[in-house]
DNA sequence: TCCTTTCCGTAACAAGCGTTACCGTAGCAG
DNA sequence: CTGCTACGGTAACGCTTGTTACGGAAAGGA
């Protein structure tokens, strides 16, 4: 049995480079021949790993979802409190450069996935993953809040961050770092108007 | 002089064309084929009526600037009061049937500025208008903030409400029109928690 | 060492893109 | 009615796209 290949290594090396493509050229500019060039290889590999470019698309979204997914449950784990979580969880998306190339790829998924069904379904799926995880979150701060409470601060939350990654994204000058953190800050105060115990803020 | 035409009238029907094509096939289905199939002509006109493809999808997005300028004006003038005015300012975007359009449009044009200035610097010119209108609102109804904390809700407000219509965009059915505005709601509360006089809602 | 079998770079394909050149034609002046 | 001129539909161009077919090369077994 001659030459074998590592198929897994290679779909998430055609995966990253389309990821990076789509960062820094945009959709238009997400060809074959970009992602080919991108990995060091020609169109011929990338089609031998896929058999199509939409299935390299729907991976590379699989791809993004999931390390949005491991962020998230490392910023979980690493936080103290589920207030620290919620606020770990949330600001994820501000962390660095690699960030707002991440916002990048996301609006260009989300732009893409208005005509696409199959993007549609999984960020779709990906989105109603992030509102159940954030849910949960918010309902362990404020355990005595009614379904709709949660349901409305939930959704609140999350369109507030995806509202500033989005607008990050195009605008980096008009909402900048300090701005978001406060701007999400602000709204997790509201989860405990009542009981002011201690700081939650790590830092100054 | 033989067969003169009206050059505005039709650089008006194409972009509209161009808003339609974009809003039901996305980016990638923005070909100048497709613009004339629905502008109901050829290519002929269309690179008559624009030097190039780009000059045409500049026009329709200053097109789609305007056409929320006039329409967040109309609603200011409108409404009796500050209040009033924010609220319908920041829900203009939550009509009916074309404004879910509207948000896919500015989606599209959104992922095409990633990768495009000239687009890039519209929208960056486009949103900061955006946020000074609600700035002023804002100061308006809470005249005695500081600078800081006008610049912080403002862009909460609009971070909100963009996020909203991005999410509501891809996924209708987890952002029903009566979470967003509640979410609308909710936010705007925070700008007159001391003073409860007359409920602004105007209907049930 | 040689053979076999899988891999993958090369190069071609048809289709679609933006763009261009051309010419029939429709409308006004005389 | 005739002639002129700008308009715009037609069709082609060159280019890039996704996709496919083919052949050389590399790695394990005999």
């Amino acid at each position: 049995m001659p030459k074998q290949r590592d198929v897994q290594a290679q779909r998430e090396l055609l995966s990253n480079a389309t990821w990076e493509v789509l960062a820094d050229s945009g959709l238009p500019g997400l060809t074959l021949r970009a992602v080919a060039e991108r990995a060091g290889c020609t169109t011929g590999l990338v089609m031998h790993a896929f058999p199509t470019k939409k299935a390299l698309l729907l991976h590379a979204r699989d791809l993004l979802y999931d390390r949005t997914a491991v962020r998230a449950d490392a910023a979980e784990a690493a936080s103290p409190d589920a207030f620290g979580a919620l606020e770990a969880v949330l600001d994820c998306g501000s962390d660095g450069d690699a960030d707002r190339e991440e916002s990048r790829v996301w609006v260009g998924f989300l732009a893409a996935a208005l005509a696409d069904y199959d993007l549609a379904e999984r960020h779709r799926a990906a989105n109603r993953s992030f509102l159940a995880r954030v849910r949960r979150l918010v309902a362990a701060c404020c355990p005595k809040w009614t379904d709709d409470r949660l349901e409305l601060a939930t959704k609140s939350l999350v369109s507030l961050v995806e509202g500033l990654n989005v607008l990050v994204a195009a605008d980096p000058v008009a909402y900048p770092a300090e701005v978001r953190r406060a701007a999400l800050s602000k709204a997790l105060a509201e989860l405990k108007p009542p009981d002011r115990s201690g700081g939650g803020r790590h830092s100054g």
